[in-house]
DNA sequence: TGTACATCAGTGAACGCGCGTTCACTGATGTAC
DNA sequence: TGTACATCAGTGAACGCGCGTTCACTGATGTAC
């Protein structure tokens, strides 16, 4: 199939980046060592030169998976100071990756990543919650400058952003792209913004009556 | 296995209850004809009798959860007349389902239910937007009483709605329940509604009950 | 009422298929001399 | 510089397993007489 021979570490990033494409674009459902094979473009039984087993590539998927959603949120922020801005920059970014890259993170939201072994289920679970403690230290920046409302709960301020993202990225994949995840995303976010920022730079304390 | 023969419909029902079941609590992965027959008491090659293939299995579960779906839409218009607590309504019955017969519609939001056929996908897709459609009802409802923002997209605040449950379900279902579904919800919600609500909250002196 | 029969839900063995994985083998590549 | 050798990426056949599905058969149930 393939007419010359690679490093070991150079197969080892083109199997992780097929098996991320496979499972981006086909859902986990079709991450095969054939499928993955095929695209690197190696017979089945060659990628064993690289990896121990189907788990190990899996595992390595979800490293690549942690690494690129933590530079998403480091990225944001060093980008600007302001906790709100920074929040709307990882939105946009994650909706990027859904378009782009596509639904690189979404596979996280997968229940069938994690279906089976538990500790594949832990490993996901602390994954998310190191990207969900990004988003909440900037919430609660946001809260210590005043900015966001200091009342919310920053987890709930934070699934908020998963919030948005996720819905759009299921329906993305279920439209095949037809769903605008991009105008979604900019219709959301204000909403979204408006919901969390403190009403204006002139503080109001009359009180409220919410039925 | 079973000792007494039952009727061709009641088994249908109870396989479709057993397949939902497995699907909501194990994931699509863990969906095998095998599993649903020894939850029925039967033996696999028994199923067959009641159903043509799994894919029809699967399309019975999908009719199910359209069907639970929609009831809930439905409920929900017929306890309150106004909008927001309509929305409210629906929000803590989606997350009823997550604890109790547990993720019946994250099904949904799955991308493994849909992986394959393509058929099934268009499927999956009409009965979410038939169940968007049952929210954007509502959002307009609300905007032509004055109750909501007028500015938002319909579309936009219904998403909201589906935003907020299907993050829960994930971390509920990574947590293995550990995850406090209804409290995140009673958090999520008051934001949420803020966002989308017009300010005054006061019963409009001008208001008029024409609708 | 009891008996014979037709119906059909349930069974268990067997199948083909796709998949992950193993293994002996091949042959290209880099290096020591 | 050219040659011999060790290394190891890549191959293809074969495996065991689980799964969906088929099929001839069993035996409980309801009904006609």
């Amino acid at each position: 199939m393939s007419d010359e021979k690679l490093d070991t570490q150079i197969r080892q990033e083109q199997i992780v980046e097929a098996a991320l494409g496979l499972v981006a674009n086909y859902g986990v459902r079709r991450l095969s060592v054939a499928a993955v094979a095929r695209r690197v473009g190696l017979v089945p039984s060659g990628i064993y030169r690289h990896f121990r087993s189907k788990d190990q590539i899996i595992s390595a998927v979800l490293d690549l998976i942690e690494k690129r959603l933590l530079a998403n949120v480091q990225a944001a922020r060093e980008e600007t100071p302001d906790p709100l801005e920074r929040l709307r920059s990882v939105l946009i970014k994650h909706i990027r990756f859904i378009r782009e890259g596509r639904a690189i993170p979404q596979i996280i939201f997968s229940e069938d990543v994690h279906s089976g072994h538990p500790e594949r289920k832990t490993r996901v679970q602390r994954i998310l919650s190191a990207y969900l403690a990004g988003l909440r230290e900037f919430v609660e920046d946001g809260q210590r400058q005043g900015l966001i409302r200091p009342e919310l709960d920053s987890e709930t301020v934070a699934l908020g952003i998963i919030g948005i993202v996720v819905p759009a990225g299921i329906l993305w994949h279920l439209t095949d792209g037809g769903f605008d995840v991009t105008r979604h995303a900019g219709r959301a976010w204000p909403m979204f913004r408006a919901a969390i920022a403190t009403e204006t730079p002139v503080p109001s304390p009359s009180g409220r009556g919410l039925g």
